[in-house]
DNA sequence: TGATCCCGCCAACGT
DNA sequence: ACGTTGGCGGGATCA
């Protein structure tokens, strides 16, 4: 057909008699592949003959269905001659999932840049022997993840997952912008409702209201760094899988039990503008793409098949197992559970692994002040700030800003001129500029959490998706900006609670937030609450099995299932009543320790935040629903190390960036402190900032506003360290903040209940014992290992407060 | 049977 | 006009 070989590079060789002859999958791939063993084994794969490789597909596959396939293997053989072809190839060995592995086997997850690595259709749909349309499906998805890229019309560039991470922040990001976590809460609530006959209508407005973000469309996003190649090529309009995937992927980033369900998917993917009236053909026509995706997704490990039994079934859904990604700054990933991976990229690394071992501070520079007064804080930090970033290399911004790319709105809209223009601009100027504007306008938009309000937060963020954008000042190379991440540090301020009030609303997001994310810990992390049991059944294609290479992904496996039970089990929870009501409150009260827990003590300590670090340390704290968060982490003089939750901070919505470096948490009144870190932002545009919240966001953050500097903002994270600034001592705890910051849910209070419920109920619910399913069980005990060990302590000392 | 999802028609584009 | 992309959904498989 079109291939182009030309090249000098070795590629057209490769085709079909030497597999290895592709340039890009150098087996060797130095820096390693941080990601999972298994990338070895895959290139090790590749590199093998094309025979073996296939051979050892097929293996793969088999684990469960192993016998299946193998079975027909043996059969084929002994088959009469015409047959045997037939029958060979089962459906399974066909599946895009096995299809996409041995792509993928083809290629280095961290391929060498200087490498040209491309990928010519042609020749892979040959040398796998399939047709081209199938290896569209694998590569558009690809292309959702920046994996890959297209080069021309036959060809495309592998970039592997160097660009995983920062693709995965600006999801993230979009995906908060566009409240899909509201959506998902809706979507869910509405669907018990509906299975007890309550009232289902109401909700719908409900849904409505929130479903029909105006903005729901959006475009495809684009990495700052790397934007298309040919400006015609991005003329097309991305339409449907490749938008569709990169929305999917937003659900799970954004979702608190990492676990969506394809028919919930497919309903916020859909019809984001009306949830109603999904015509079923249309619905189904969604599921069936989704199950293309899921596939792809499955065989990159970035999501794993599982079931979610409800009382009135299973129903298939996918769990999140890729990296933990944070909401801001660079970063990210954080692979999977402990395993100190060793980042493929160099960038990547040192942050993480620093980052932990900052975690405790004692050392230096983190000081951590106590009772100062905020505004002090902040002003140190900014000048800290400033400082680092005149400094040569000022990390911070990283790929944060650049994520931000955009996301474009409805196509026609002027979005993406402007977010071109911020691109541009941003590159040529400096973060900061962005910075600063943007940041204020993201902390309002954005902000719902402060939940306070519903509604004014919501219209304005979704409107304008992109902002962010901030170009990353130096985009270009991802790695350079790595280079320091750690070195900031964020500062924590804890308060006594007693000081402050809880803000009880929040707990219960709180505790959400937290519950779901387990699995990062090779433990589930589990909520014990969990209901319902979720059973991690792989569809074809996973590999899982045994590798001793996979110990990494390893740790999903057996805990997960909790998280998606706990959801569902909110919703029953919720919907019961009764008995479940009490275990849920039970729960719930956990729950609200736990936030409150948080801060034991009033100091501010100051942490070294590492994005990365944090996660690796405490798989517990990501799920706590930090995983929004970037990673800032605090630490507590007791404890060590406590691991609040981004959630804080997302909930504020505040700009990664500036954010980061410091968290501060504060008691309900305090809860304003989170804001500070916006603060800056809000100086800028305050209006904004009074908007929604609740009157006690408000006094918080106008004290903020006040106090704080604008130059708080700024930058990044890093160094904060000295700056330490003796806040206001100690105030309550953050616990309430936190749990503010939790998600927007109140955008639609209408229902007296708890809207929001749904996810909370998960989390509360924990016991689970509820109903059905669940089996499940005991994730307490599990649980509490898992995650307990990180939350524990906070809930002791919580406790102690008490 | 319902969950999966392969297969390939055929339209939208690009050249 | 032809080739590349890729939306779409019938209907075969699997569980």
């Amino acid at each position: 057909k079109t291939p182009l070989k030309q090249a000098a590079t070795s590629p057209p060789v490769l085709t079909e008699v030497q597999p290895l002859a592709t340039p890009p999958k150098p087996q060797k791939t130095p820096p390693a592949d941080p990601w999972t063993p298994t990338s070895n084994l895959k290139m090790l794969i590749s590199a093998a003959s094309p025979e073996i490789r296939s051979r050892e597909q097929r293996r793969e596959l088999s684990d469960r269905p192993s016998q299946l396939l193998q079975a027909g293997h043996s059969l084929q053989e002994h088959l009469s001659g015409d047959e045997y072809e037939k029958s060979q190839p089962s459906r399974k060995e066909k599946s895009l999932g096995l299809l996409c592995h041995k792509f993928l086997a083809r290629y280095p997850n961290y391929p060498s840049t200087a490498e040209n690595n491309y990928i010519c259709l042609d020749e892979v749909a040959e040398e796998l022997n399939v047709e081209r349309r199938r290896i569209y499906d694998i590569v558009n998805v690809l292309e959702s993840l920046h994996m890959v890229s297209r080069l021309a019309k036959n060809r495309y560039t592998w970039h592997g997952r160097h660009n995983l991470s920062k693709t995965l922040q600006a999801l993230k990001k979009v995906g908060e912008e566009n409240k899909y976590t509201q959506q998902i809460q809706m979507i869910r609530k509405r669907e018990y409702e509906q299975e007890f006959d309550f009232d289902g209508e109401r909700n719908e407005e409900t849904a409505r209201s929130l479903g029909s973000n105006e903005h729901s469309e959006m475009s495809f996003i684009e990495l700052p760094g790397m934007e298309f190649r040919a400006a015609s090529v991005n003329s097309r309009k991305d339409k449907s899988l490749r938008v569709m995937s990169q929305k999917f992927v937003m659900l799970f980033l954004v979702s608190t039990p990492q676990i969506v369900s394809l028919e919930v998917a497919a309903k916020i993917l859909i019809g984001e503008d009306q949830l109603e009236d999904l015509d079923k053909s249309k619905f189904k026509t969604k599921i069936r793409r989704l199950y293309d995706i899921a596939n792809v997704l499955s065989s990159l490990e970035l999501i794993e098949k599982v079931h979610v039994t409800e009382e009135r079934g299973r129903k298939p859904a996918f769990k999140w197992t890729g990296p933990e990604v944070l909401s801001d700054i660079q970063d990210t990933k954080l692979e999977k559970p402990s395993t100190p991976c060793p980042p493929p990229l160099s960038e990547s690394i040192p942050s993480k692994e620093q980052c932990s071992k900052n975690l405790f501070p004692s050392r230096g520079k983190q000081n951590f002040t106590r009772h100062p007064s905020l505004i002090k804080l902040v002003k140190s930090i900014e000048s800290d700030r400033r400082k680092i970033q005149s400094a040569p290399t000022s990390p911070v911004k990283i790929s944060a800003t650049t994520e931000q790319s955009l996301s474009a709105f409805p196509g026609k809209t002027a979005q993406v001129p402007a977010i071109s223009r911020h691109q541009l601009e941003g590159q040529s100027k400096k973060a900061q500029e962005m910075k600063l504007p943007r940041s204020a306008l993201e902390c309002h938009l954005s902000s719902p959490e402060a939940v306070a309000k519903p509604e004014a937060p919501r219209a304005a963020a979704a409107s304008q998706p992109p902002l962010g954008v901030c170009p990353p000042s130096h985009s270009p190379v991802p790695p350079a900006i790595l280079p320091h991440p750690h070195s900031g540090v964020s500062y924590a301020i804890y308060l006594h609670p007693s000081q402050a009030p809880t803000v009880p609303t929040y707990s219960p997001s709180f505790m959400l937030q937290p519950l779901p994310c387990a699995n990062v810990t090779g433990i589930k992390s589990t909520n014990p609450s969990v209901l319902n049991k979720v059973t991690t059944e792989e569809g074809d294609s996973h590999i899982a099995t045994d590798d001793p290479t996979k110990s990494l992904t390893a740790k999903e496996r057996p805990p997960l299932k909790s998280e998606a039970s706990s959801q569902r089990c909110l919703k029953r929870s919720q919907a019961l009543q009764e008995n479940n009501l009490i275990k849920r409150f039970r729960s719930d009260e956990e729950s609200l320790d736990t936030s409150l827990t948080f801060f034991p003590s009033g100091y501010l300590i100051a942490l070294t935040q590492c994005t990365n670090g944090n996660k690796a340390g405490f798989s517990d704290k990501e799920k706590a629903g930090i995983c929004s968060l970037q990673h800032t982490t605090y630490s507590s003089p007791i404890a060590g190390v406590i691991p609040v939750t981004a959630s804080e901070l997302k909930a504020v919505n505040i700009p990664a960036f500036h954010i980061t470096p410091l968290n501060i948490m504060l008691s309900p009144t305090s809860i304003a402190a989170a804001p500070v870190l916006s603060n800056p932002c809000l100086n800028s545009s305050n209006t904004s900032s009074a908007p929604n919240p609740s009157s006690s966001v408000l006094n918080f953050t106008l004290q903020h506003i006040g106090l704080i500097p604008a130059g708080v903002q700024v930058p990044a994270n890093p160094p904060l360290q000295h700056v330490p600034v003796p806040s206001q001592p100690e105030n309550v705890s953050q616990g309430s903040g936190n749990a503010s910051l939790h998600e927007e849910k109140p955008s639609v209070p209408k229902e007296p209940q708890q809207p929001q419920t749904v996810t909370e109920n998960f989390f509360h619910t924990p016991g689970g014992p509820n109903t059905v399913s669940s089996v499940s069980a005991n994730p307490d005990g599990t649980d509490r290992i898992s995650q307990g060990t990180l939350y524990i302590p906070q809930r002791k000392l919580e406790v102690s407060k008490d």
